[in-house]
DNA sequence: TTGTAAGCGTTATCAA
DNA sequence: TTGATAACGCTTACAA
C-alpha cells in the first residue's frame, strides 16, 4: 500500500474556483492583482483545501530554494546553538529558511552532509569546520554559492569567514595565568578537532615564550564533565606539581572544578582553572569560572549577513572577519 | 550581479560522454546497468565536471524527497541531541536523509517550520511538543505524510507517538522523596511547557495522596544553572521548612544543588534535590544528582523505524509506544 | 484582470 | 544496452 499524496496544487485550487492556475498563483504572491471577487473565492478553497506552499517547481526553474545551509558540528552543545540564533535573527529577516545539519567532527560525514544539502539547492552554506576533504572543496566550487566558515579563521578560506583567533585567545588566556604566576601550567584537551588543537598551539606559544614547559594531558574523547574529573586525576597522577590547568572548554573545567572540591584541592589556591566560552555553568560554580568569552551569537549574525550580501549581489571586499574575545572575570584564577 | 549557476546536468555530462541524459541517469542509480564502456566514460566526466546529484526533479513528480523532517524545541539541550542520534542512526542505514529545525517551544513557531519542511516535500515528520495550532493540524491532515510525536505520549496523537509517560515519572520520583520521609517538598520549574507541566501534575498527585501540600516555585524563564540558583533562594525565602526540591530538569537541580554548597545547606540531609532527565553533569557534582533517567536515544530509534515502517507501506498496529523510565541511584536523596 | 505556453532537471515508461 | 517522450507544479514572458 503506497501513500498516495493528494496534497492539492494551485490547478486543484483554480479548478474550483473556475480560473487558471496562473490567477491562483498570482493571488499567492500578491492578493491585490486579482480581482477582489476572485480574491474572496480563492481565500476560501485554500482554506477548504489547506493548500501548503510547494516550494519545489520554484527550485527546479530558478535553481535556488531561498533556504541556507548550517553544518553543526554537534547538536549538544550550547556553543552551536548561540551560533544559530545569531544566523536566524538576520535570516529570518530576509526571508531565508535554515537547514541544519551535523556532522560530528568528521570531515567525512561534513562531505555527505554537504552534498545533501546542495542537492536540495541551497542558496548559501555556513560551515562550522576549516578542515574539508578535496571533495567538499571540489562541490563547493562547482556549486558556485556563497559560503561562510565560521568560528575560526581559515589560513585559506573558501570563500568568506567569519571567526576568532583562537591560538591568539587561548595564549592571552595563558598569558593571563602566567601573570598570576603559575608556572606549572597544563592543557586539558579532549576531541583532538582543528579549534583544540589551535588552542593548544596557543598554549604552547605562551608557555615556550615563558621559558616553561609546556604540558598536555589530553584524550580523543567526547567533552564532557565527568571527562573533565578523569582527566584532572590524570594529571594529578602525572605532574603533582601542577599549578594551573587550562581547559580546552567549560565542560571539561567545570568537571575538574567540581572534582577538585570534592578531593578537597583549593581553586585557586593550590589550583587555577581557565575555561573556555564563559558558559552559563561557570556562574553557578565556586568560585566562579574564568573563562574565554566567545560572542557566538554576534559571530552567527555577522556570518549570516556576510552571506545574505553576497545573495544579494554585493561584491565583499572585506571577505575575512575576526571577532574579538575577552576573559571572563571569575574567581577560579 | 547575479549569481550565475552553472551547476552541470546531465544533459552536460551526457553531451561530452556522446550519449543522451538518459544513459546517465541510469548510471547514476546503477553503474551496472550501463555497458562498461560507457561506465568509464561517464565516471570520467563526472569526476571532470564535478557533477552534483540534484534531487529537485524527483521531489517534483514522485513528491518525495527521502528527507525526515524534525521539529526539535531546542539546540542547546543535550536531551535533543541524544533524540537525533537515536534517529539518525535508523535512517541513515534506510537511505534517508534528516532535515532539522527548531521551534523554540512556541505552537506559532513550529507551525512555520512544519510548513517550511512540508514545502521541501519531507516524506515524514518527527515532532517534540504534543500541542499544535489548528493550522497545523489541518497541513498535516492534508500532507498525509507519517507523522511521530516523540518525548511525550499525547492524549490524542496526530498519528504516531513515542514517548514517555512524564506525569507518572513524576509521581514515581516524588513518591521516592516521600518514603525517605521528606514532606515539604517544593516543585521547581521553567519555562512552563507542557513537559513542565505533566510533571508538576504527577508531583501534585504524588503529594496530595500522601496528605501534603504541593507547593510550586515555577517562573516563564529559559532553563538554566544560573536559574537553579535563583529559584533555590526564591524557594529558601519563601518556603523555610522546605526539606525537598523535585526540579523539572537537571538544569536546575544542579544549579541549586551547587548554590546549596556555596550558602551550606547539606545536601541530601537538609535539603533533598531530584532533578529530571539524568545528564552527564549530575555524576559530577556531589553528591551526584539523583535523576529520573530518560532514554532519548531509544525514543529517537523507536520514533525512527515507526516511521519508516509507515513510509514503507507497511500497517502499523501499535501507534502509540510507552517507554519506561528509571530513577538513578545519586546521593542528593 | 486573466489566460497561454514554455521551461526548470530528472525519471518512468515504452520503444528500438 | 540505449533512446525518445512525457510528466511532476510552478513562474516568467507574452498575449488578450
Amino acid at each position: 500500500m503506497t501513500e498516495k499524496r493528494n496534497r492539492a496544487t494551485l490547478q486543484d485550487i483554480a479548478d474550483r474556483v473556475g480560473m487558471t492556475k496562473m490567477t491562483v498563483s498570482r493571488y499567492m504572491r500578491n492578493p491585490e492583482s486579482v480581482a477582489p471577487a476572485t480574491r474572496d473565492k480563492i481565500a476560501a478553497v485554500i482554506e477548504e483545501l489547506g493548500y501548503i506552499q510547494n516550494r519545489v517547481p520554484a527550485m527546479l526553474s530558478k535553481s535556488s530554494s531561498k533556504a541556507i545551509g548550517i553544518v553543526l558540528p554537534s547538536l549538544s552543545n550550547q556553543v552551536f546553538a548561540h551560533l544559530v540564533q545569531g544566523i536566524e535573527r538576520v535570516t529570518k529577516a530576509h526571508g531565508y529558511d535554515i537547514l541544519i545539519t551535523h556532522a560530528g567532527y568528521s570531515e567525512q560525514a561534513e562531505e555527505e552532509k554537504i552534498a545533501s544539502l546542495l542537492s536540495y539547492q541551497v542558496d548559501g552554506l555556513i560551515l562550522t569546520e576549516t578542515n574539508h576533504t578535496p571533495r567538499t572543496l571540489q562541490m563547493l566550487k562547482t556549486a558556485a554559492i556563497p559560503v561562510v566558515e565560521t568560528m575560526e579563521l581559515p589560513e585559506t578560506p573558501i570563500d568568506m569567514a567569519v571567526g576568532l583567533d583562537h591560538e591568539q585567545a587561548a595564549y592571552d588566556a595563558v598569558q593571563t595565568m602566567i601573570n598570576k604566576d603559575k608556572t606549572q601550567i597544563v592543557y586539558l584537551a579532549a576531541r583532538l578537532d582543528t579549534r583544540t588543537q589551535l588552542r593548544q598551539k596557543g598554549y604552547e606559544r605562551a608557555m615556550t615564550q615563558a621559558g616553561l614547559t609546556p604540558r598536555c594531558v589530553a584524550t580523543e574523547e567526547h567533552s564532557s564533565f565527568s571527562l573533565g574529573e578523569t582527566l584532572l586525576n590524570q594529571t594529578l597522577a602525572q605532574y603533582p606539581d601542577c599549578d594551573g590547568l587550562f581547559c580546552t572548554n567549560d565542560d571539561l573545567a567545570v568537571g575538574a572544578l567540581l572534582a577538585c572540591k570534592q578531593q578537597d584541592i583549593e581553586v585557586p589556591k593550590t589550583l587555577s582553572i581557565v575555561g573556555y566560552n564563559a558558559l552559563d555553568i561557570g556562574t553557578v560554580v565556586s568560585p566562579r569560572l574564568t573563562s574565554v568569552a566567545t560572542p557566538r551569537e554576534l559571530i552567527g549574525e555577522r556570518s549570516a549577513t556576510l552571506l545574505i550580501q553576497a545573495l544579494s549581489g554585493e561584491t565583499i571586499t572585506e571577505k575575512v572577519h575576526a571577532i574579538p574575545h575577552t576573559i571572563t572575570d571569575g574567581g577560579s584564577l
